[in-house]
DNA sequence: TTTGCTTTTGAACGCTTGTTCATTAAATTG
DNA sequence: CAATTTAATGAACAAGCGTTCAAAAGCAAA
């Protein structure tokens, strides 16, 4: 046997990125196979190098699409005041995270498995994302709407505290995204105030 | 050659925990082999199964440590008010794990590798400490201290907040540990408060 | 100094790893 | 229908994996 019925690059091609993708979440990077991978999608390994010219560019990808997309879609309305520019980004943060449980796994723990070039560009976005927080902490701050002392470390709490409902948010759960997002906004809005 | 001149199972075990702790938290616990490890320690790899009965049983002997650990050193003062405990509770739990790195970040990355068993009894003990928090804002609803409208994310927001901290801090770094136990108990405080 | 215990070596085991490539067959184009 | 392109197979590669164990050598007690 050789090239099998059916078979297209359209087709083969996402399937093979979804595949990476969940299984590199469940099992972690190092821990799963390129022949693992390949009997998820229904192929011989060798079928994969079609597909990414190695394991580690599977990877890079994969995180490197799930931070880019992630900075696109961050709100950012400088019209809007601080107040609400970090309302929104709460809101931002824990709707696109849930809606992502693999990728923002394998985002957090991942890492260390990155080459060292490929690390500097997966790291240089996450800096860029936090950024984008403490410019308006910082705004908030200069308006007197916020009372923090230092933005930095208010910036990486609150990201780490959002990025936490990933461990336990289930859809179906006791609570709805809608209440989860209220009751975290309702945390940093007192925490960033006086 | 056999047995080397100065050899002794007192010195040699806890070199061998130290050596999987720190290659384990450095490039994950399935990327690290047990031959890395002997290399570290400085003996054949066949030399580390007089101290463990597999590389299964060094991880989840450095997790379940690291749990009983932190476990029995959680203040836990019901004399003091709630609002003294949490205080005591957010110190503490920064303290503690800006201690150990290492086996911080092997307890939060290296759950998924450890068998269903292991899996449990670690799940446990986090749980426990989870409600070690939880015991502590419930009281302070009860009096009147706290305003919050379900403890149980509460507990989880902070707690993911504080662990957080091992991501950026570094001894000698910008801010010394009492600056961010400081920062951090006023982002606390604020948050629990009506 | 002899005896028994403790500790390590180093080779070996069967198995899995990421990756390559000639071959083959399906799909597409003309 | 014929020619070409695309996509997959399946075997092979060298290297590395966790683990076992007989043999050897240092250590401690008598």
């Amino acid at each position: 046997m050789a090239r099998t019925t059916g078979s297209h690059s359209d087709i083969t091609g996402p399937r093979v990125r979804a595949a990476a993708l969940r299984l590199f979440a469940r099992g972690g990077y190092a821990a799963v196979s390129m022949r693992a991978i390949a009997a998820e999608v229904g192929v011989q390994a060798g079928a994969l190098y079609n597909y990414t010219p190695d394991k580690q560019s599977l990877l890079f990808d994969l995180m490197q699409a799930h931070m880019t997309d992630l900075l696109a879609e961050t709100p950012s309305d400088a019209d809007r005041s601080a107040m609400q520019q970090l309302q929104d980004f709460v809101a931002f943060h824990i709707r696109f995270h849930a809606d992502r449980p693999d990728e923002v796994f394998i985002a957090y723990m991942e890492l260390r498995n990155l080459t060292e070039e490929n690390f500097a560009v997966i790291e240089r976005l996450r800096r860029d994302y936090e950024d984008r927080l403490e410019t308006i902490l910082r705004a908030g701050v200069a308006s007197g709407d916020f009372s923090v002392a230092d933005t930095k470390i208010v910036t990486l709490a609150i990201i780490a505290m959002l990025t936490g409902v990933n461990t336990w948010y289930r859809p179906g759960g006791r609570l709805s995204l809608d209440e989860v997002v209220a009751q975290y906004w309702d945390m940093v809005r007192k925490a960033v105030t006086a």
